[in-house]
DNA sequence: CAGCAACTGTTTTTT
DNA sequence: ACAGTTGCTG
């Protein structure tokens, strides 16, 4: 069997699978506390390495049998280790083979870190085993089993912006705009269909089709499913949904999968949408009879149903968007009659101070089973408030902060920064660039994302699988030869009324009577892609990208440019380079589709890298499943949290609510709570409210630094780091702010645009700016102060600066608002 | 067909 | 604020 290629390290991260020493590094859940026993290896003589060290729940947990058991996890009980160590007894002992194994996790690198841990346990003998996501499972199976309906095993995965190309193709195509029809609208409501395992035909049987809406969505879906097909791809809910309808339609290709997974165990059962749990069910039926075994007299199959194994926390639970449901774990009993249930409530992770608020706030969502962490390693620091006049301001305490704990001897790596939205990152970042902090942003997707790489890619789609319409038509006339709109469309018609592939039809070009030049380019681009796809079944990746973005010109067209942008865009071309050749490094034999098939799954904790001294930066939702010493929780204000888009969902404020605990719960040792009075959003500034959760945290919990109540409209004029310092106790003993009022003070009112934005209006370069300990400097935001020492070299030199009030600062001299008095 | 200026809507979270 | 798109001109 194939290795993996979930054992690989992400594309993005191509070197070996780091893992954090113990202590240290974002650890997953794993319960920090108890590391140091896990492993075999450190065991006294007679120890059983499988249950050593274990607390009574956590053994009941691993050494259970039966056909089906719910581990309910709360946040930081070492579920990682009860899943790893139930694996590891399994095989020792000799109950299962390790391919008799299938682990579902939630992420790439989740499932890197599992595999790395049983393998530890077991010296290495987990060859063999399934440790992977759901959807990398599913290309797994899909890749093994494609041609039983139609499709073939070369397929390529359309992500959600692909996604959203082709629906607005064909939206322009029917004209579907004027109904209200957007590619984000449309494409989400496939989506949603899809991960209830709805198709067309399910679904155009119950809809209203006097509705022209209703019947336009009904056709783009129709087309999208036909257009998907006809270019032998899947979309990310396709390779769920289309695996259990493989299953459903071909009984014989299960049951070689029914029998050969005797123990299924699924992470973060609670995301779980349809989809997945019918992949579960089917997967965990016991296998049908072939009907060569009847002729052979055999009967039933005799082969009893995989064991399941289930670990969630209802909690936890912030996919519902997605089409996470869940009544997949809160009936799981109901599900699987005769199911054990074991329930996880001791918490190795946090404080007892972090974890009483995690319990204050989750209370208030009623509807649930009431379960409560508790800690045996004392109350710990108290959690840390503070309110800023604006997201800058609160990014400057954040900055200042993680300064202070890191001089206390914190490592960066273990400092995390959390938001609700990606849009709150630029008021960080800006902050931290010019602290000269070592951050970096998880997840973003950005390197994928950017156009220049979407264009090497759909080259290297285009080779890999020529059906693929929507990668050819993308690289048509990327970088520009003359292919125009008009071109691209005579080319399309032609195949459609020839019965042939766009692809054919640039192989066929000469027969189109176009104009001479465009029919070389596209020649020339034809044959070109043929030379690579020959180059592919011979050669390594990185040389087949080399030669498409060299010969194509893609790579040429942007260095020669005028634009100074696109010299950036060539270097992360060349860097995508290094990627493939990184990933050839770690996969020996990889194929290009393997390697196209990883980077398309790459999820966004995926690019982890635990030994980079940096801090991390990242959304709620990324956060789930790490945890760090030290946890700054931003934006904790209504409308961001909750979210005003969940308001009108139902069920909304209550997942908000749970992703504010998921936050809190990451934090081991110290947690800061922030928030701004005002945050700028569209480019305006718009007045910002508390969140309704701050209060339910109880008021002795919290130490403000800058309470809401304390936060007045002349605020703006002071620079908090003239008043925040020294200031403590201003809890009153009921609710949750300072400042002797029970409820959250309303907040004044500024005009509009009070404070402009003070950082991103000012582009400066100090490149030249030459500082030396004893100049005396003025800052925008800090007023005036001496340079005591300069360090760093070029662009990178950071001036240290006590100033005059707000004490001592580290700034990096190029971008830092500074000038020489 | 390419390049530029003006204009739009966008931001909730993600495999 | 910004990117992506539309529409105009050469």
């Amino acid at each position: 069997m194939v290795q993996p290629s979930e054992s690989s390290p992400s594309a993005n991260e191509p070197a070996v699978v780091r893992i954090a020493p113990p202590g240290t590094g974002p650890g997953f859940e794993s319960g920090s506390s108890q590391r140091s026993v896990q492993f075999g290896h450190d065991l006294p003589a007679g120890e059983d390495p499988t249950t050593h060290g274990l607390n009574p729940q956590q053994l009941e947990a691993v050494t259970y049998r039966g056909p089906a058991l719910l581990i309910v996890a709360g946040a930081g009980s070492g579920k990682t280790r009860v899943l790893t160590q139930r694996i590891a007894g399994l095989i020792r002992g000799r109950e299962a083979w390790p391919s008799q194994i299938l682990a579902i996790t939630f992420t790439n690198k989740a499932a890197a870190e599992m595999r790395e841990r049983v393998e530890e346990q077991l010296g290495g003998a987990a060859e063999g085993m399934w440790i992977s996501t759901f959807h990398s499972a599913c290309v797994r199976i899909l890749r093994r089993e494609a041609e039983h309906f139609g499709f073939k095993k070369n397929f390529t995965i359309y992500d959600s912006s692909d996604t959203k190309v082709l629906i607005k193709r064909l939206i322009k195509e029917l004209q579907a705009d004027v109904l209200g029809l957007t590619p984000g609208n449309v494409a989400s409501k496939i989506s949603k269909l899809k991960n209830e395992l709805t198709d067309v035909d399910a679904y155009a049987r119950d809809a209203n089709m006097s509705d022209p809406t209703e019947r336009m969505f009904v056709e783009l879906f129709r087309r999208y499913t036909r257009e998907l097909a006809r270019a032998n791809s899947f979309d990310f809910d396709d390779l769920i949904g289309q695996t259990v309808y493989l299953f459903r339609a071909f009984p014989h290709v299960a049951a070689a999968y029914q029998k050969r997974f005797r123990h299924i165990l699924v992470d973060e059962y609670q995301d779980t949408n349809h989809a997945q749990y019918s992949l579960i069910r089917e997967l965990t039926r016991a296998p049908q009879p072939e009907p060569d075994d009847y002729l052979l007299g055999a009967g039933p199959t005799g082969i009893e149903a995989a064991s399941l194994t289930v670990v969630g926390d209802s909690d936890q639970s912030i996919y519902a968007f997605r089409g996470a449901d869940i009544r997949n774990i809160t009936e799981f009993e109901r599900d699987f009659p005769g199911a054990k249930v074991v329930l996880l409530e001791q918490n190795y992770r946090s404080t007892q101070n972090i974890l009483s608020a995690a319990n204050a706030v989750i209370s208030n969502n009623f509807d649930r089973k009431d379960k409560k962490l508790w800690s045996a390693d004392g109350a710990g620091e108290k959690i840390i408030g503070f309110t800023g006049y604006s997201g800058h301001d609160e990014a400057q305490f954040v900055a200042d902060e993680i300064e202070k704990l890191h001089s206390e001897g914190m490592s960066y790596s273990d400092m995390a920064v959390f938001y609700r939205t990606n849009a709150q990152t630029r008021a960080l970042e800006e902050i931290f660039i010019r602290s000269a902090l070592p951050y970096r942003v998880m997840g973003g997707t950005k390197f994928y994302d950017r156009a220049e790489i979407r264009d090497s890619f759909g080259y290297l789609v285009s080779v890999v699988n020529p059906d693929d319409q929507l990668a050819l038509r993308r690289i048509l006339n990327t970088p520009k030869r003359g292919i125009g709109p008009a071109t691209e469309t005579q080319l399309a018609t032609f195949a459609e009324t020839n019965g042939l592939t766009f692809r054919d039809a640039m192989r066929n070009v000469e027969g189109l009577g176009l104009g001479p030049k465009v029919t070389g380019s596209i020649r020339a681009l034809s044959d070109l892609l043929d030379e690579a796809a020959e180059l592919a079944d011979t050669g390594v990746v990185a040389d087949v990208l080399t030669l498409l973005v060299t010969r194509s010109g893609l790579l040429e067209t942007l260095r020669n440019s005028r634009d100074p942008q696109d010299e950036a865009r060539a270097e992360n071309i060349e860097e995508l380079q290094a990627v493939t050749k990184e990933f050839e490094k770690n996969n020996p034999d990889g194929t290009l589709i393997d390697f196209l098939t990883e980077v398309s799954l790459v999820a966004a904790a995926d690019d982890l890298d635990d030994t980079s001294g940096t801090v991390s930066l990242m959304t709620l939702h990324t956060a789930k499943g790490l945890e760090y010493e030290a946890v700054f929780l931003t934006g904790i204000e209504e409308d961001l949290l909750p979210h005003k888009m969940s308001a009108n969902e139902p069920g909304g404020p209550a997942e908000e609510r749970r992703l504010f605990y998921v936050g809190i719960t990451r934090a081991r040792k110290r947690l800061f709570l922030s928030l701004a009075m005002t945050r700028a959003q569209f480019g305006e500034t718009a007045v910002a409210m508390p969140s309704r959760y701050l209060q339910e945290i109880p008021a002795e919990l919290i130490e403000w630094r800058q309470s809401p109540g304390m936060v007045n409209s002349r605020g703006g004029q002071q620079s908090r780091a003239l008043n925040s310092t020294g200031r403590r106790g201003f809890s009153n003993g009921r609710g949750g702010y300072g400042g002797g009022s029970d409820q959250p003070p309303a907040l004044p009112r500024p005009e509009k645009k009070a404070w402009p934005n003070q950082v991103t209006n000012q582009v400066r370069d100090n490149s030249t700016l030459e500082l030396v300990p004893g100049d005396r400097i003025t800052h925008v935001d800090f007023g005036e102060g001496r340079v005591q020492q300069v360090t760093g070299e070029g662009a990178k030199r950071i001036a240290h600066v006590i100033f005059d009030a707000a004490g001592p600062k580290k700034l990096l001299i190029k971008i830092a608002p500074i000038e020489k008095i």
